[in-house]
DNA sequence: CGTTTCGTTGAAGAGTGTCAAGGCCAGTGG
DNA sequence: CCACTGGCCTTGACACTCTTCAACGAAACG
């Protein structure tokens, strides 16, 4: 769009500088690594609204650190369905699915204006070598990306479509505020369908579920924008224990079940995993 | 139960001689590499049927190779509803989810007695460092273990309850396949109850859909005891053309869906998966 | 400002879940 | 060897959640 020298100029990159460093950099890295990986991650990329930034069947040649908006990756059944499997925002590492067989296997396509830093994988490679600490650390992403879709599958395996929702908004909430965002007021930026996708749910149950939470007074939605007003209710939920359309369950075996909540130690990030 | 000394004797590995080599090793590895290997691999363990190799919470220190047997994994809710996320044969490499954090986050059970060769973590972070192969071999493993759970949550998110079935036993007969044991017969080591959890189903519903495959002619049911009678009428249902139970749809409809499918060229190992 | 996409809501129906009863099988102990 | 037990599987009837179909309103886009 604009001139493209003065792109690249200030699309140079400087891990060091970078506020996102926290996110996807390991910890403890010298000033000499760093330079070493400023080296590697050549180039920025913008893609707009709609684009994709891979396909499946892609050859695999990069990872790609997310710096500013919005993706999701897809992946096709032979029937042409599609099944969303993430939503991906800044400090986000994507790509992780075309390491298998050098061929990315899901659709990663921006909900907004994005930019993403290139990591090319030969470049990775001689450095995960000559970096001990950069070949571990990748290797807890790829860890932690199994750890996350353990939950997604308990999500999709064992949940209502209210317990599905709820703990999504609580995961993006917690997601933001990560990132410095409020954790109780944010937009949305996929369509229900795609949260449907997402949750294993269709586009209108979805938006029912979100309707009946407003009415509980659990969180306030206008369109894109969503407000949570009470997060102990949605976790509530997530915990199985309150349905908010049926009759109450019995409050004291609720509060049991949330006192066996509280004990469990490892925290999976996903909302309802132990 | 026999003289510990025998069994440390006999325990003693060979990956060279391993005839499990191709699933878990990378190809082309020198003979020198495979020494070092051996090294690595200190010792095998054996777990009863029913027993836990570990559970979540416990501390990461080693990947396990299974020799023989059957497990499953599995992640279990705050309010205590089980999540089976997997079932691994011989040939499979477990524990990937216990990197992200240094403690695994699973529970895995196995299912019949079991023989693991054991991986000591700290080893193998000091061979990946001598040995780039390893290192990226062990990456594209937790790489394939991403792409194997897309297809999952493809299946839980949007499949029906016969789609999600005929894709597990397809799925389960080509890794029978793959380790040289009948693809069109053989013996399910885990319940209904299992499957179920797996595919986001109760154990009725496993049942009752076998039970209409059976009378549908495309499998033969025993308890557990499963042969395959007709590949094509499975994969069939896989693809979303066929329903067993109700009228078949429009058949040139189908037709043309098939001619659809052929034509994709990435082979996830999932049935059902672009 | 028209067109398209997206979101909400209602009514009816399909697909699974729930509950319950009974059968099959392996293991155990008399 | 047989009866007993407990776990697993099957099947039926009914309830319920979610989907499907449809209509309409609201926002986004060119």
């Amino acid at each position: 769009m604009n001139n493209p020298n003065i792109n690249m100029a200030t699309l140079r990159v400087a891990c060091s500088n970078c506020n996102l460093r926290e996110l996807c950099l390991p910890l403890g890295l010298s000033l000499k690594d760093i330079e070493h990986l400023e080296e590697l991650v050549s180039t920025r990329k913008r893609i707009k609204r709609g684009e994709a930034l891979y396909r499946a069947g892609d050859k695999f040649d990069a990872l790609y650190a997310i710096r500013l908006g919005f993706l999701k990756s897809a992946v096709m059944s032979s029937d042409g369905r599609e099944q969303v499997t993430s939503f991906h925002m800044s400090g986000d590492i994507v790509g992780l699915d075309g390491l298998a067989s050098m061929v990315y296997s899901s659709d990663l396509i921006a909900l907004e204006d994005t930019e993403v830093c290139i990591l090319p994988f030969d470049r990775l490679e001689e450095l995960s070598q000559n970096m001990p600490a950069m070949s571990l650390h990748f290797q807890r992403m790829l860890s932690k990306e199994i750890v996350r879709q353990n939950g997604v599958m308990l999500l999709l395996g064992s949940m209502h479509a209210e317990e599905r929702l709820a703990a999504f908004i609580l995961n993006l909430s917690q997601r933001f505020e990560q990132r410095g965002y409020s954790r109780s007021e944010f937009v949305l930026r996929m369509t229900r369908a795609e949260i449907g996708s997402y949750l294993g749910l269709k586009l209108e149950t979805v938006s029912r579920v979100l309707s009946r939470f407003s009415h509980d007074n659990l969180i306030v939605v206008n369109q894109k924008h969503v407000q949570i007003m009470d997060f102990e209710g949605l976790r509530n939920i997530v915990s199985g224990q309150v349905f908010v359309t049926n009759s109450p369950k019995n409050a004291t075996v609720a509060i049991h079940k949330a006192d066996a909540m509280a004990a469990p130690s490892i925290d999976s990030g996903i909302p309802g995993l132990r």
